[in-house]
Parts: C-alpha cells; sequence; structure tokens
DNA sequence: CGCGGCTTTGATGTTCATCAAGTAAAGTGG
DNA sequence: CCACTTTACTTGATGAACATCAAAGCCGCG
C-alpha cells in the first residue's frame, strides 16, 4: 500500500531526518513504503532478512521472539516515538524478533541500504540515530528488570498502571491484548493473571468488563505494585 | 593511571576507530585514559554524570543496577569485546548503571564528547558505533530471556554453562562472582543457588572446591539446560 | 582470637504452575 | 442466520517450586 502523501507534515521525519537537507527529505519522501496494518497483523517475522528499516507512525505494537523452542516470550509493548525497528537492524542480516500490531498500525518503512547510507554520509543523522536506539533498548531493559524484582501480584498491577499511564494516560481503558499475553509478558500463567484481576475486582480496586478496564483504586493499586 | 602507551597496537583500535583517520587515532591515543582497575572495583557509579565513553580493555565486569529501591539486580557480565560503554551513554546525563570489575580490568576512556564529534564528522565510525551497541543490548536481551524462560536448575545449569562456554572456554573455572551474585543475575534466592549446587555436585554433574567448579557431565548439565 | 561476611543445610510456609472442568465469546461453514 | 467448532476466559483443587527463617561451619582479616 504505497503513498505518496507529503512527508513535510510528519512529525516522526522531524525526529529521525532533523538533520537530512532538503532533496534528501524529498528522496526518503518518494523512496518509503507506508503501509497499513490491521490489529492482529504481522508487521516483521523472526527469521526474515531484513530489508527495510520501519518505524511506527501511528497504533501500538508488541515485539516478540522464540525462545528454545519454548512458549512465544513478549519483549515489549511499543507506541510511536518508542521507536520500532528494531535494535538489531543495522548489526544483523536476519530479524531475531517478531513485530505483531495490536491495534491498527500505520508503519512507514525504508530501505536499509538507504539509511545506512544517509548514516555514513551525515553523522548528526547517524547520532541522533543511536540516541534513538539507545533509548529504545534501554527502555526494554529496564521494564525487564522493573518486571523481575516483582511478585504476581506487583507484576499484574504494574502492567494495569502500565497501561493505565504509559499507553493510554487513562484511568479506563481498554486492553490491547489477552489474558495470555499479560502472562507471556511478565512471565506468569494465564491462570493466575485472571486469578489476580479477579482478586483486584473483589477488592475494589479495578472494574473488568471483558477487555475494559477501569482502575477505581490508584493508589491502592500503586501499593502493591511497590511491595510485591 | 594515565599511560602513554601505543594505540596503534591495539586491538579495541581497530574495532572502534577502525574508520578514523591518522591524524584522528593520534588524538585518540593522546587523549585517553588508560585505568587498571583491581577486582572489586567500581568502574561507573549509577547516577554519575556520564563525562566519558569507556571500553573495557581486557578483565571482566558485572552491569547492575538498583531498581526501585528494591536488592541489587546484576543485568549481564562482560567481556572485553562485548563492549562496555553502556547503552545509554549517548543518549542520557547521568549513568543508569553501575559497572564493577569483578577480575582485575584495564579500561580506556575518552571524553564523551571527542566521540560525539568523530561520530558526527564520522558517519563510517557512527555506523561502526551503532553495529557494536546493537549487538551490545541484543545479547543483553536474549541472555534476560533465556533465563527468564527456565527454572531455578535450568537456570543455574545456564549460567555454569555460560561461564565455561562463553568465558572460560574450558570445563574448569574459578567462578568470578559470589553464590550472591549468581543468584541476583538470574533472579532466585542465594540458598536455592547453593542448594542447586550442591545437588549437582550429589549427582555428579560438577565438582565444588570453593570458587572453583568443574564440569564433568556437560551433557546432563545441558540436559538441564534445556528442560528447566 | 574473635568478628563479620560468605557458604551450607534443614525445616517450614508461601507462591505459583498444573490439571481439570466449565462458561462465555468469537469465528466458520452450511 | 443458526448449528458447530474453536478460542478465550474463569474458578477450584492439588502439588511442585521456591522463599524465608534459623542455625551452624568456614574463612579471611584486623
Amino acid at each position: 500500500m504505497m503513498q505518496n502523501c507529503n512527508c513535510e507534515g510528519c512529525e516522526l521525519k522531524l525526529l529521525f531526518f532533523d538533520n537530512l537537507e532538503s532533496p534528501e527529505i524529498n528522496y526518503v519522501c518518494n523512496n518509503k513504503i507506508e503501509k497499513i496494518h490491521p490489529k492482529g497483523n504481522i508487521i516483521i517475522k523472526e527469521g526474515e532478512l531484513i530489508k527495510q528499516f520501519s518505524y511506527l507512525k501511528s497504533g501500538l505494537i508488541k515485539l516478540c521472539k522464540n525462545v528454545s523452542n519454548k512458549s512465544e516470550q513478549i519483549i515489549s509493548f511499543a507506541q510511536p516515538l518508542d521507536f520500532v525497528s528494531l535494535i538489531n537492524v543495522f548489526s544483523d542480516i536476519f530479524h531475531s524478533y517478531t513485530v505483531v500490531a495490536l491495534e491498527e498500525s500505520i508503519v512507514c518503512s525504508l530501505d536499509i541500504e538507504i539509511v545506512r547510507q544517509f548514516a555514513i554520509k551525515n553523522g548528526k543523522f547517524a547520532m541522533n540515530l543511536i540516541e534513538k536506539l539507545s533509548k529504545a533498548s534501554d527502555k526494554i531493559i529496564m521494564t525487564m528488570l522493573e518486571i523481575r524484582t516483582r511478585r504476581l501480584y506487583g507484576r499484574v498491577a504494574y502492567i494495569l498502571l502500565y497501561f493505565s499511564e504509559k499507553i493510554y494516560k487513562n484511568n479506563v481503558f481498554e486492553l490491547p491484548v489477552s489474558r495470555k499475553e499479560i502472562a507471556d509478558f511478565i512471565g506468569m500463567t494465564t491462570e493466575n493473571v485472571i486469578r489476580t484481576l479477579s482478586e483486584f475486582r473483589k477488592d475494589k480496586i479495578i472494574k473488568i468488563n471483558g477487555k475494559e478496564i477501569e482502575i477505581i483504586n490508584k493508589a491502592k493499586l500503586q501499593f502493591i505494585c511497590d511491595n510485591n
């Protein structure tokens, strides 16, 4: 789904291509591929050849991986500006992660060689890229540590606060993932995630209506997050 | 401990400064600080201002972090070429990790601004830097996932094989860390790490003599690693 | 020689995964 | 559109995995 939209107005252009001259921006604009991925669509598949540099313009994605033939592991969730095109696109030949759209997502892609050439020609652009990649990796590692230091209740509380504060910026939100995906992310079983959510509901900390969650006692949820 | 050693012979120069011209290499050589850190020394402290870009010339270090006031978390172990100067040196103002020497380590440091200017002036150098940073982050994330997918026995087996194969390339080796540090790394308690090591000893999988470990049944250890 | 830190083992209780069984919701084909 | 299948969700019961508490031995160091 190639589109000839004008990149001049794109805020992401500013993020990555701030340091490119106008003819280069035009080049990017003419050579980029913009694709709308419906919910559930696989954007990048583990094992595939890395051909493109991609970034998320809108939507929400999950980053996952198959580890040692065991069940799917979810590494992180990401929104625009959290960056997409992965940690390893410049250092590997094959994708080592799978990226899936959790909500309808617009992804812009550029031939990886074009980006590489830009970086080589333009050090400021490269430096900008380093900053973005660093922040993305750092965020993933920090989140994994935050989860590792907690137990079941704390982990579930953490992820509820995460969606509420970081992603939706609202006490009421629609969970973009299944109970199983939460379990895969926090490293617990689906049953125990459900049990914990039910406990929170019984304790009047949250309201549950299918995928819709309302946080009604945020202080208590924060306390559980901090003390479990 | 500043030294005027000749960087021309340094293999790390090739890794990072392959793309710098000779006068630039001389500049690096004259402005670098080479420091020998004895075992146990803190090389970088969490919270300090980021002033330098550092890399490990020899030795072994651990990367750790205090998370949410809870006990110290070990993120990874690293050797030379595994890289040091962290994921976030170009994107943050303060160090968010602590680096400690587990064995006597030689660290070379350069003013971070010098490195930044090199990257801006020389895109190839910047690209090289991106690759190194990417690989380092990717490795950390992969290791955290490998540990997360396993249970106590599998985790301990994993770390024994890790030290044996990746670090010391020998079936006999001196553990560079305490039992507590292993526990902090694999996210279990010290007592259970010890108990597991004792079990492995009773099952004649390893021999233990204080910090010295000998793997005598590697196939079995690998099996435990793969099935727990 | 005595103190503190690291290591070890055992006993106990908590946390969590697993198994089982049932309900609700969502997709599928006639 | 409905019967059918599949997938997601939910709850309970049980046992396994693990943390915690306690006590003692070991070792290096002042």
